[in-house]
DNA sequence: GACAGCATGTAATGAGTTACATGATTAA
DNA sequence: TTAATCATGTAACTCATTACATGCTGTC
């Protein structure tokens, strides 16, 4: 393990916070980052055993029951790896959008084909905004449990929160056009309001 | 192959407006679909070759010099399948995010951290937005090689273009709160200004 | 005492990437 | 004629997912 990847760095920065049992982090991973860095729980139990074995984190096996049950720990090495990982080269921005794949190669379908993905696409960013404005609440109330972190958390939540918001906006401004069409094709009609979508964004 | 997947989808989507080599194929997924669902031009190599053994299109083995060229076309069965798969339900939006990630964790490094991470977000919605200008004006202008879509790809253009209008606007307010902390811990006025950023986005 | 949901993993698989190799074309 | 870039792939690998198996816990 030369050097970190993001995901192992993620899994170390929720470590760093306090010791946890891999379910507790596959729990932060889905409650924290589903929204810009997901990942699979199946996937946090067999990497954050590569890190103990890296010697980034301890593992204290326990039991509960007849099961077992591990809790994790970062070492001196694993915030050194954290933090040279931190101090490196971010990486890029991914988006795999697959309702906008969908509009994009309409064409070959029906409109009410793009009218569904644009709906999963505004039923998405409103899951996202229902979700969102508890959590901000809370943050204003002063009672998340990691309310000193609010100082952090309120960029990224500034990002996801209007994100949610773009993305609604989008969805309706789409839908309500989607929604006037015959068929897929093209139109003299369709051609005019498209440019002045265009112009519009173009100032 | 039961079902195809969505790269498949795009790979005929293009095929449907054309027959084309994989290299044609592999610049029109960089080109059109970079930013909402990129894919690697050797996969596009493999995978078109599968869609042909699969039925869904046709290569025409030919040569340039002594170099094999391919060209494939979408066949009727191909069609179908296109058809089918936009006719039924659409898959998700993920994003990944490593620059967010990076300031959702920098916590455990330094401020400097989190302004390269924030940076470089910036940098990436400005490369978009120089891409999308003048992508834009050439729709305007009506020269666009696929002007007749235009009125399938203003959506998409709306979505983008926005994205990284916004995108740009987030890491300009993020830059100028983490440019005036001495450190990344909290501290009273952090935790004003962040709730003060909450207040804003809840109403 | 049975069922739902929480918790803890393993196994198999796959989609996609990076790295590499090499031929063709064009511009300096 | 050489270097850069366009074009066409193959090979090896990795990261991550889905599917599965199974134990524990509380509740009806």
């Amino acid at each position: 393990m030369e050097t970190i990847s993001a995901t192992d760095a993620a899994l170390l920065g929720q470590l760093a916070w306090r010791a946890q049992t891999p379910y507790e982090l596959a729990k932060g991973m889905e409650r924290n980052l589903r929204f810009f860095w997901p990942r699979a729980a199946s996937h946090v139990y067999r990497q954050v055993k590569r890190l103990q074995r890296a010697g980034l984190a301890t593992a204290e096996a326990g039991a509960t029951g007849r099961r077992p049950r591990t809790v994790y720990a970062i070492t001196g090495s694993g915030r050194q790896e954290l933090r040279r990982w931190l101090a490196a080269d971010p990486g890029g921005i991914e988006l795999e959008h697959e309702p906008l794949l969908r509009v994009f190669l309409c064409s070959s379908g029906e409109p009410e084909d793009a009218l569904r993905a644009i709906r999963a696409a505004r039923a998405r960013a409103e899951a996202m905004l229902a979700i969102g404005r508890p959590l901000g609440h809370e943050y204003l109330a002063g009672t998340h449990p990691f309310q000193e972190h609010v100082h952090i958390r309120a960029l990224s939540f500034d990002y996801l929160y209007r994100w949610a918001e773009f993305t609604r906006d989008w969805a309706e401004r789409a839908e309500s056009e989607v929604a006037r069409w015959p068929n897929t094709g093209a139109s003299p009609a369709k051609h005019r309001r498209a440019l002045a979508r265009l112009r519009e964004l173009l100032g």
